[in-house]
DNA sequence: GAATATTGTTAATGACATGAACAAAAATAA
DNA sequence: TTATTTTTGTTCATGTCATTAACAATATTC
């Protein structure tokens, strides 16, 4: 039991400190990083949607892109239907930043499961789907 | 595979969004939530002990520390041998706290596993352990 | 056309965290 | 014993993460 609160807690740790190691390594906050990364596989999103994707307030979003604009990694247009709207999307540096940042994630994961048997690997998929959703049932209890 | 980092990612963010509920519950920023809890079980503490534990520089333990204190839950004497040294000790006030976050954490955590059957938590628990010393022995490739 | 919604920005605030420079005290070397 | 070095903790400047409130400009609705 108090393993159980322990092993979450290991792994908890293990992911912030990947994120903070991402960071570092692409040179990048991490909240811009985790915004760069909702582009992928779209061609435009507004701030109105990044915050909800993010779950952050709209004024963070500001900040951010316009943080990944000057570093010329989003471009930023008017809508051409609504002018209160600004359209965001990939520069072509920012789309390969984005690609390199993927393969980055893809291998760290990889590299994870790659150190369990077949079998094992089904079964860690199996608690850990069961933990994501008893874990969510608990936290809307608690909101 | 792409599965998996989406579980994971899943759990992450719900580990992020209890402490940040636990935080607002007991009208404490997590990271003096997270010093309070490092008395557990310890008469005293020290600054340099606290840094070393907590992963923070001494300069963030010297802010936390002196906000607990002004809030009374924590007491800091000068160490008799050496001058140097602050020992920091919880308060009545301090204690009962750390107890009553203590049962909050239990309860979670409780209500977390109830949710499984018996052989689903000793699975659960198995291939967590592997994931936690796996997600270890890649960070350590990493750093 | 006037009242209301939406979209995004700015400014003030607070939490989280680091590194560098520093003072005081302790340990060690000369 | 004096001089040097190390240890402990503080202060200050900086940067990141995030929120709320006030606001301007544009759309929508009545």
């Amino acid at each position: 039991m108090s393993e159980f609160q322990h092993l979450v807690a290991d792994i908890y740790q293990c992911c912030q400190e990947r994120l903070h190691y991402q960071s570092e390594r692409f040179g990048l906050p991490d909240a811009e990083l985790r915004c760069l990364m909702l582009f992928e596989g779209e061609r435009y999103l507004t701030a109105k949607t990044l915050a909800y994707r993010m779950n952050v307030a709209k004024s963070r979003v500001t900040k951010l892109v316009s943080s990944l604009v000057s570093r010329g990694l989003l471009a930023s247009l008017p809508d051409p239907a609504d002018s209160r709207i600004k359209l965001l999307s990939l520069t072509p540096e920012g789309g390969r930043l984005l690609k390199e940042i993927g393969r980055f994630r893809f291998a760290v994961h990889r590299t994870v499961l790659e150190q369990f048997s077949d079998e094992q690997r089904g079964e860690l998929l199996h608690a850990l789907s069961l933990l994501s959703r008893h874990m969510k049932s608990v936290k809307d209890m608690m909101a």
